[in-house]
DNA sequence: TGAAATAGTACTAATCTCGTCCTATATAGA
DNA sequence: TCTATATAGGACGAGATTAGTACTATTTCA
């Protein structure tokens, strides 16, 4: 399994459930509320917001009567931007980041600057998905077809899948 | 970072070299000289040949003058297979996986459906590209244009990159 | 028959992540 | 102005996972 840490699976629950009330009356959410919705323990959804604070993905309103809510409109946050925010860039191995001294092999690595275009597809990949894309949730069968090849167009259903 | 671990990241290296002499006289490469040329130890070269071998990717020869070659073509190997071969399947998270259970939300899990979609979206990024890619080096350019956005077809460089 | 290579299993150490706790700071309302 | 409530930030420990190694059995060529 391609690793995605448990905070960052979290992290794409909690923007969605904020996304989905965003434009409401109740647009600003606190942790704890959010942690109710989401069942998830208090501290650690306080933790992942935070973070996605500081990557600017969310704005907070300190005191009483405060919360979170999007910085941006869900159109316009892409799951690669959610992901980087907890998982740091996108890349599938550490030689595909531009760090360098990370690794032995890193002067004759025969594959590195493929290893840097693989991590780029995927990126690419999730940066096609908007975070209103999980809110409206996708059509499993309009994205993939008999052979299971992906097909460029994205399909919305009128009610919450399962 | 997306973690792919560091043993499939062995197995993309390992996977390469085999397929670069693939078909010349020095076809059978045992785990000792794959190690010297990719410089990693012994044991871990054998221990990622070695699932490579059970996925069915590759075929070996034991005895004196045995070895491993590639079970297909490098044209008929995509990078899911590696990457499935050695981390299992291509989930970005547990949720993804047909494995029921692993998870307290499963019943009511607000994005389960869409997180088996970005899955498909990765994992399709990544059967797109064949091992033989890797062997005759992606052009960065050409796959990437002006607006970060990727383009359809693939083009490579005439000697190795860096 | 012996040398060399793969096949399979088990184990240990290190690393990383997750979840939690504590204290400081800011805000709305009484 | 004071208090309750919420976020901000840092630190820490348990747990799980992975990486790497070691050992033994089996196969094949000379």
């Amino acid at each position: 399994m391609i690793r995605l840490g448990k905070l960052t699976d979290y992290g794409l629950v909690l923007m969605t459930c904020i996304a989905r009330t965003q434009g409401q009356t109740a647009s600003l959410h606190t942790a704890r509320d959010l942690a109710l919705v989401s069942r998830l323990p208090l501290p650690t959804v306080s933790k992942v917001l935070k973070e996605l604070l500081q990557s600017g993905l969310l704005v907070s309103h300190r005191g009483i009567k405060g919360g979170y809510s999007l910085a941006r409109d869900a159109h316009e946050i892409s799951l690669a931007e959610i992901v980087s925010a907890l998982e740091g860039p996108i890349a599938l191995t550490e030689c595909s980041t531009d760090i360098s001294g990370l690794c032995d092999l890193e002067r004759c690595c025969p594959i590195k600057s493929n290893q840097q275009i693989i991590s780029q597809i995927v990126k690419g990949a999730l940066e096609k998905v908007m975070l209103s894309d999980l809110v409206q949730p996708l059509q499993l069968t309009a994205i993939k077809d008999a052979n299971g090849k992906l097909v460029p167009t994205i399909g919305y259903v009128s009610g919450r899948m399962q």
